[in-house]
RNA sequence: GCCCGCGUGGUGGAAUGGUAGACACAGGGGACUUAAAAUCCCCGGGCUUCGGCCAUGCCGGUUCGAGUCCGGCCGCGGGCACCA
């Protein structure tokens, strides 16, 4: 009997899929098709376990749906421009395209042994030229179409450098090679008009059913839908050219528990102020240093200065308030100027304390109604509160209520507006780097703006680069820039801005359909293989990629690349757990943190130290796997040793799969011991002739139709874990059986069968073992007999107050009142009643009795 | 700071509002063996006066019944627009 041998099954299968051309998707009207897409992996080196579960799961949907009669579409790619790219070519040499490549071949390398259920000949990666050059045409429509444009926009300036940082780059407001106190920058930069589309980016994800409620949730308040008053306060004694200061709330209710007036840094007013005032100009400084996330401006200490300058209250001449700066007001939102009604407001509040403003309480609780101290009162805006100072509603009103009357009030007196707003902002795009794709424009002394002839298309990037200082190479290449226009033919100059990484990871999805085509999509192709049926990635994508490729691809549709069906272009996405490790972390001479792949770490009772030189290492607990932290753990070492279907079924196994997973090594020898026992099972019985009793091979056969039922439910729900649990169940079952091996073989078909989408090498070695027909790779999906799961009796557990206490086994159908009294008499329940009658007798039909006494 | 999640034995986890701990890992005991490995079988939440009692991060609530629903805390994780 030949043991169980992944080093030489694995490669043998793997061979013939590819010579049956099994996984290779084409295009047929008659079959219905199913797209299923894992969220492509950026190329850093090496995989990682997160991949290998990411795309386990996928494979699994597309292998089971295969066997449910699916015309599969399972593509891979690599999201291939970005930053590290530029960084490993700063730090050790080379060029960025080489690192790239050979990152993706390596991996490449790493991940077909995994005989994943691809469609490899669809394989790009966004650094192919023919793809950017596609996108390049995109922009062009886009551009067309005035989807496109250019304003000024802040970004991370590192003065030593003399190069912009990306917000991970900026540490403590320091630039993280130069340590340089970072400043804020005004640059000219293009931008994607996804802002227009905030209200059917909204409104469109309530069609979203099969998303997840968090993700949709998070996207609505990422969009920030917001409905408010805007309104001018006049200056009494502003800089020439300013008179009024536009200000944006939500709450015009509270109107009369205004106190100061604040604006952002970078407002105009106060730019206009810095230039006279050193003070203010100091504290603008100091503000711009926070660099430009709203994380940074939100965590810092709320700061502000007096400007000096008063406004009046729109509703009173006489009433006069200061004019702030202050650190947290954002320019992007609203009107980059707010007023502080610090009775409402737990930031006004601080801020109000802190440097001595009044602090007006517009509403108190219906109860209580103590006036505010340390804590702001910020009720829920629908619950009733007693107003002290209403002036367009009555004095018991909800702050709903109060808002709507506030707007309409001012509108009447010509005060200000309702307006409605969105926090969501235009999606900049420009990059001043080299990895990434160029922006086909070319700069006119004589045309302006103008974008390149598509003919032209592509723009390559130009190979003699080098990385030895910082900067965009591009802006420094000698010749590069030089075009003629080509509108006129004068001499002009290329953008030398490349776009954001994730425009290229917003429409993959559509090019996998045709990725050869010499037009970005093919309407065939789309209109048969979209819409993506099921989406898979890390939640940390729920935001940001998502959003921006449903923006895409309704661009892409005003464009005509893609069908009005696909403006949505994931029919169900699922949002997969990070697998997490501890972070190992020890610091450099300057204090800042160098991190340790786990391999580079041996953990002592004494604690954890570096393997080469004993340095003692921080151990920071776990996290997301990420390259930049280098807490990541490589499979490869656990596919040599145990084989791919054993990481596979490894990675399903343990944990469900939205949740997150801490990867420990421990549990890989076990899920290898349990192939290895169904590999010796099936040789077993294939070796068989036994005869069993017919009552064996009844008990068999019907644990056979629970397990099909119950495992095809949790592929269906993504309940990975609870279906391995099931096939589990089922190997001990059926090792226990006495049925004969006529019954066993079937079953024995059937557990490879339900195996196949996680360990499918194995599942097609059993299969050939016991005399399945071809492979099972193409075999369809055993059905469940609904006769076979129908069981005659049930156990009903009985409560008394609610705790079990008994158990009684009564026929499917018996009547509730026969349920009854076979409950009365029970001994628990006799003995808790004690010869009384229960207070209430709940029977839920099949499931549970519940005595009340 | 703001938005979104998550929290169950020694461990990973299971459980349409209906028997909390399925299925595994680690552990303990046994069988087989000269022995070991491998394999197979059995036992594992805590306390107990053996009637029960306490247990799903903490505190309250709704319900005949709450891990599950609601409110408030605590802890951890993700995102915060230039990491991908």
């Amino acid at each position: 009997m030949s043991r169980y041998d992944p080093a030489a099954i694995e490669p043998k299968w793997q061979k013939a899929w590819e010579e049956a051309e099994t996984f290779i998707a084409r295009r047929d009207e008659s079959r219905p098709k199913y797209y299923v897409l894992e969220m492509f992996p950026y190329p850093s080196g090496r995989i990682h376990m997160g991949h290998v579960r990411n795309y386990t799961m996928g494979d699994v949907v597309a292998r089971y749906k295969k066997a449910t009669g699916f015309n599969v579409l399972h593509p891979m790619g690599w999201d291939a421009f970005g930053m590290p790219a530029e960084n490993a070519a700063m730090e050790r040499g080379g060029h960025p395209k080489d690192w790239t490549y050979s990152n993706i071949a390596t991996m490449r390398g790493q991940m077909k042994p995994l005989g994943l259920s691809i469609d490899w000949t669809r394989e790009f990666a966004t650094c192919d030229p023919d793809y950017y050059g596609q996108q390049q045409a995109m922009f062009i429509d886009f551009m067309e179409k005035g989807l496109v444009y250019r304003k000024a926009a802040v970004v991370n300036w590192d003065p030593v450098d003399m190069t912009v940082l990306a917000n991970e780059q900026v540490i403590d407001g320091k630039g993280w090679r130069s340590g340089a106190p970072v400043e804020r920058r005004e640059l000219t930069q293009w931008f994607f008009r996804i802002s227009d589309f905030a209200e059917e980016l909204l409104e469109a994800l309530d069609s979203l059913d099969n998303w997840p409620e968090k993700v949709k949730t998070m996207q609505r308040n990422w969009i920030g839908k917001s409905r408010g008053l805007q309104f001018a306060f006049s200056l009494v004694n502003g800089p020439h050219g300013h008179d009024r200061i536009e200000v944006y709330t939500t709450r015009p209710d509270t109107l009369m528990g205004a106190s100061f007036v604040a604006i952002s840094p970078d407002h105009p007013l106060a730019k206009v102020l810095e230039r006279e005032n050193p003070e203010i100009a100091t504290f603008n400084a100091e503000a711009r240093r926070l660099g430009t996330s709203e994380e940074e401006i939100e965590r810092a200490e709320k700061k502000g200065i007096d400007t000096g300058l008063r406004v009046r209250h729109p509703f009173d001449e006489n009433w006069e308030l200061p004019v702030w700066i202050a650190n947290f007001v954002l320019m992007d939102y609203g009107t980059g100027a707010i007023f502080g009604c610090p009775a409402h407001d737990q930031r006004d509040l601080d801020f109000a304390r802190k440097y001595g403003l009044p602090v007006i309480d517009t509403f108190v609780a219906l109860e209580g109604g103590e006036p505010v101290k340390d804590a702001a009162f910020v009720p829920p805006k629908t619950e009733k509160v007693r107003w002290l100072k209403n002036f367009a509603w009555p004095e018991i009103a909800t702050g709903e209520e109060a808002i709507e009357a506030a707007i309409r009030f001012c509108e009447k007196h010509g005060i200000g507006q309702g307006v409605t707003k969105y926090r969501l902002r235009d999606w900049g795009i420009s990059r001043q780097r080299y990895w990434g794709c160029p922006i086909p424009v070319v700069h006119c002394e004589a045309c302006g703006t103008v974008p390149e002839k598509k003919e032209n298309l592509p723009v390559l990037l130009p190979d003699d680069v080098t990385f030895d200082r910082p900067g965009n190479p591009l802006d420094r290449h000698p010749t590069w820039r030089d075009v003629p226009c080509p509108r006129c033919g004068a001499p002009a100059k290329r953008e030398t801005d490349t776009m954001d990484t994730f425009v290229d990871s917003s429409w993959y999805y559509a090019r996998f359909t045709n990725p050869w085509a010499k037009t970005p999509t093919v309407p065939e192709d789309v209109d048969y293989w979209m819409n993506v049926d099921q989406y898979i990635g890390g939640i940390e994508h729920a935001i940001l990629h998502l959003l921006y490729s449903r923006f895409f691809a309704r661009a892409m549709h005003i464009c005509g690349h893609l069908p009005a069906k696909s403006k949505e272009p994931f029919e169900a996405l699922f949002t997969q757990g990070m697998v997490t490790h501890e972070i190992y972390m020890t610091r450099d001479e300057r204090g800042r943190p160098v991190y340790h792949l786990p391999e580079e770490v041996e953990k002592t009772e004494a604690g954890a130290r570096l393997k080469a030189t004993g340095e003692p290492v921080e151990v920071i607990p776990s996290a997301k796997m990420s390259k930049s932290k280098k807490n990541v753990v490589d499979p490869e070492a656990i596919i040599a040793q145990y084989g791919a279907d054993t990481a596979r079924w490894f990675v399903l196994s343990d944990s469900p799969p939205e949740r997150d997973v801490e990867w420990t090594a421990a549990g890989a020898e076990a899920a290898h011991k349990h192939l290895a026992r169904v590999h010796r099972l099936a040789a077993e019985i294939a070796a068989s002739s036994e005869a069993g009793s017919p009552e064996a091979d009844e008990e068999l056969r019907r644990a056979m139709h629970r397990t099909i039922h119950d495992v095809t439910m949790g592929v269906e729900s993504f309940g990975f874990n609870a279906a391995i649990a099931r096939l589990y169940a089922f190997t001990n079952t059926l090792a226990r059986s006495k049925a004969g091996a006529e019954a066993k073989r079937e079953a024995m078909r059937t557990l490879a069968q339900l195996m196949a989408p996680m360990t499918p090498h194995l599942a097609e070695e059993v299969w050939q073992m016991l005399g399945g027909e071809g492979l099972i790779a193409e075999a369809p999906w055993p059905k469940a007999d609904p006769a076979m799961l129908v069981e005659d009796t049930v156990t009903l557990p009985i409560q008394i107050n609610g705790k079990r206490r008994s158990e009684i086994v009564v026929p499917k159908d018996l009547p509730r009142e026969e349920v009854e009294k076979r409950v009365l008499q029970d001994e628990a329940v006799q003995r808790a009643l004690q010869g009384g009658a229960p207070k209430k007798l709940i029977v839920v039909p099949g499931r549970i009795v519940n005595v009340v006494v």
